[in-house]
DNA sequence: TAGCCGTGGCT
DNA sequence: TAGCCAAGGCT
């Protein structure tokens, strides 16, 4: 994108004052400092706004400093972060605070070879907290710019990655690089929007070449997406004698890693369910159980896969449990499941538990979306 | 480099 | 409704 000087002022200094009269209250904005900043921009990746909002409240009332974080133990964390998904997060969070907490004058350079914290986020804070000359690229930048010069690559290739780096370095004000990056970014959540783009009200209209071209959606270009396979999915409530129920800890660093779990796992080619059910529980933790009635069925969706989970009522035939499949087991009683991370899926069957229904089948968001109506 | 890694709102 | 998408990082 060939700008003569006066237009590149021009250009910066319209999306500066957009930003100034349009930017939205946000409580990291009122007083940036690193570990607001840090709290935020961990908390946003992948994630919108609105989602992360009461998550970073919550973080900052039980943490209200870097160093108590620090100080926090990481199942503390990742309690609290329960829900928000991308779990891997609250532990790099955690380490990422370990890591700067000692520092006495932090600094940009400090971040470098900070856990979770890669191009992006260096940049993020970098820019906000301490003003470094740092340009962010993320989904929004990709869309916004891959539409002002109706860039002819995906951003998300090699090639593409590096025209869109430059336009962003080249394009960010001098000495107001927070301001900018982030006047960017919520242009494109909220105005240069995936579809239906509100070209007439951009401060960015003039210059946009797609916007020229007729067609805006066009851009970015984006390379067309694997379709997402189903998996059934069993998991036990395995209750022994004196009512107490068996969970595990998932293994570290894959799917859902460091979440506790109903035990249970994918079931495989020609298996019957209560057969996928008594495998995988003895797979995972060596035990032995009666499988039961299957008492319902939840739908789940993850970001590549999705699942239905078959929830089975099972009693503890014997066995004692170890660590095969996991790197954790208890036994708690019905009350004590709150103070363990579950993912969403296995909330939907606590909250089953304390509502005290053992019957029928209903689908997770589906559900949640249906009661939400009924109650309006 | 492309696949892995969650959840929820929007259309 | 079902797919798309979001302030990415890691391997």
């Amino acid at each position: 994108m060939d700008l003569a000087p006066k237009d590149l002022a021009r250009l910066r200094r319209r999306l500066l004052e957009w930003y100034e009269r349009h930017r939205r209250d946000l409580p990291w904005r009122r007083e940036p400092t690193l570990y607001r900043v840090l709290l935020s921009e961990f908390m946003l990746q992948q994630t919108r706004v609105d989602q992360a909002l009461p998550y970073y409240h919550r973080f900052l009332a039980a943490f209200p400093t870097l160093r108590a974080l620090a100080e926090a133990e990481l199942g503390a964390v990742m309690k609290l972060w329960e829900g928000l998904g991308y779990y891997r997060r609250a532990k790099f969070l955690h380490a990422a605070a370990r890591h700067l907490a000692p520092i006495a004058q932090p600094g940009v350079a400090d971040l470098d070879g900070c856990p979770g914290i890669g191009p992006y986020t260096k940049a993020a804070i970098g820019s906000i907290v301490w003003g470094a000359p740092l340009a962010v690229v993320d989904g929004n930048v990709n869309r916004v710019f891959a539409r002002l010069t109706a860039l002819a690559l995906p951003p998300a290739g090699s090639a593409g990655k590096k025209q869109v780096q430059a336009l962003a370095d080249a394009l960010l004000a001098p000495g107001r690089s927070g301001d900018w990056n982030q006047a960017v970014m919520e242009l494109g959540a909220t105005v240069c929007s995936p579809r239906a783009p509100q070209c007439l009200i951009c401060p960015l209209e003039s210059f946009c070449a797609a916007r020229k071209a007729g067609q805006p959606e066009a851009f970015p270009i984006v390379a067309a997406k694997a379709p997402r396979p189903h998996k059934q999915i069993a998991a036990a409530i395995i209750r022994r004698g004196d009512g107490k129920i068996l969970i595990a800890q998932r293994l570290s660093g894959g799917l859902l890693g460091d979440l506790w779990e109903f035990p249970g796992g994918k079931q495989e080619s020609g298996e019957p369910l209560s057969e996928t059910c008594a495998r995988e529980v003895k797979e995972e933790l060596g035990v032995e159980v009666d499988v039961g009635a299957e008492v319902y069925a939840i739908e789940h969706g993850y970001s590549h896969f999705t699942i239905t989970l078959h929830v089975f009522e099972c009693v503890y035939r014997g066995g004692k449990p170890r660590t095969l499949g996991c790197q954790a087991f208890k036994w708690v009683a019905q009350s004590e499941l709150k103070a363990f991370p579950f993912p969403r899926a296995n909330q939907e069957i606590i909250a089953r538990l304390s509502a005290g229904k053992a019957r029928g089948v209903r689908k997770g968001r589906a559900a949640k979306k249906r009661a939400k109506r009924t109650a309006k």
